[in-house]
DNA sequence: CGCGAGCTTGATGCCGATCAATGCATGTGG
DNA sequence: CCACATGCATTGATCGGCATCAAGCTCGCG
């Protein structure tokens, strides 16, 4: 591992994404063995971000698309007065950066909650490799496109949904993306502080450890601190499908 | 023009992308003409979509994106129990369907709130054409990008600002959107009704039409049902920037 | 061991939801 | 052309959920 002038950690030695972990989740999802040395080969560069540091900043200038390759992002906008809203918790085979192609700028803010890797992927380099290969460029268009339907999903929670239907949302959701990597989806550690749970949840951080403490007293959770434990998911699954109204 | 088996208006006539008034906001940016002309061969196929109609509904089967050329369109989606949320208001340029990418079926409903005309635009030779003009395939990620921007902007609205800052807001991004479009900044008619607003907001309808008398009172809008004129867009943007905190 | 960041819990207040009535414009059928 | 229905908007009164303010508490770490 070699240190450039900035600080940054860039690893030499390559990871296949042909036998990377996350290759079905990732951008290799559906590709020959031939595509996948390519694409290997583009996102040679890794970079290790140290907990608390940014990936990327808004207002900087867009390059690369970065994948999570282990570790735990958050992204965050904010307005030109302080208000500032997390706005996505990005975990190993997802993709960070995608907000700054349309300006050539990022415009949010990419933070790592625990010290992690990233395989840095230029931007030019993926065009000019999707306009080769259909099935990197379907499934790029994909990734970007699930990201509106899940912008979507948290505008209906954020417009619509009660502080506890929102917790149990943002619960449910942690746990199927965490069982998709074959974690437990029973038992968790939050990476996040309540606040930032609270800044993507649309609410404060008293209301969240409230409804934490909620939970537990109605046996749905075990909570201690950061470590949960999910006693109860149709309970949670119940509080999201209730229609408050 | 024909009309189909299923009520579906189709107008067999070409309206060149090269001609289109709105060729600097739409798909064809920075595109010779050489390439507008297979571009306009691509969506040569327009719909008519009533006031009220759908043009496309959560759960159909996706095949193209839609340009919206005349009309005026609101997006929504809704969970399995009755809640739901509008998503996006699109006017003449706009693209929608992006949403249908990523599982090959729409996620959301898109219904006309005017009488309205689309350039259907078949997802397929989209994707093929974009293999061969790189400047489409770059405009149309940076669409794709935009729109995953503007939900984090709306994903900072509903979690952090207050009712009046919000309506603020919406009619600022309103007004810019139609001064681009070459109308009045100063003068519009809502497309929409008070609960559409309020949806999309993430507020009642009788909170949005608080607000606005609200607004008449302070002397920075009119209201006259739909019609709104702005008489101090700078409170607007104040409202907007005032931090809460 | 003591400091500090983060978490919990309580008391109070406010913004926006809810409930309810009225007003206003458009359209329809007698 | 009027009577009435219908959909949308306005306005008032009350209520409730979450924010806010304010203490303590927990745990990791120097």
């Amino acid at each position: 591992m070699t240190q450039t002038a900035i600080g940054i950690k860039l690893e030499p030695f390559k990871v296949a994404c042909a036998s990377c972990n996350l290759r079905e989740l990732c951008l290799p999802v559906g590709m020959s063995n031939d595509q996948l040395d390519r694409l290997t080969t583009m996102v040679a560069t890794k970079r290790a971000v140290t907990r608390g540091d940014t990936l990327f900043r808004a207002g900087d200038a867009f390059q690369s698309l970065y994948a999570v390759r282990t570790g735990f992002f958050k992204t965050c906008v904010s307005s030109e007065d302080g208000r500032d809203q997390v706005t996505g918790f990005q975990m190993a085979g997802e993709l960070l950066g995608l907000d700054g192609i349309g300006s050539e700028k990022h415009t949010c803010d990419a933070v790592a909650l625990e010290d992690s890797q990233v395989c840095v992927i230029p931007y030019q380099q993926l065009e000019d490799l999707s306009r080769e290969f259909t099935d990197l460029q379907r499934q790029f268009h994909k990734i970007m496109s699930r990201e509106i339907v899940r912008d979507h999903g948290v505008m209906l929670l954020l417009g619509s949904m009660r502080a506890e239907e929102r917790l149990a949302a943002f619960l449910l959701n942690l746990t199927q993306r965490l069982r998709t990597r074959g974690f437990s989806a029973t038992s968790l550690v939050l990476r996040m502080t309540r606040e930032e749970i609270g800044s993507y949840l649309g609410l404060k951080l008293e209301t969240v450890s409230r409804t934490f403490s909620k939970f537990q007293d109605e046996g749905i959770l075990e909570v201690k601190q950061r470590q949960i434990r999910v006693l109860d998911p149709a309970a949670l699954q119940a509080l999201v499908n209730s229609s408050s109204a």
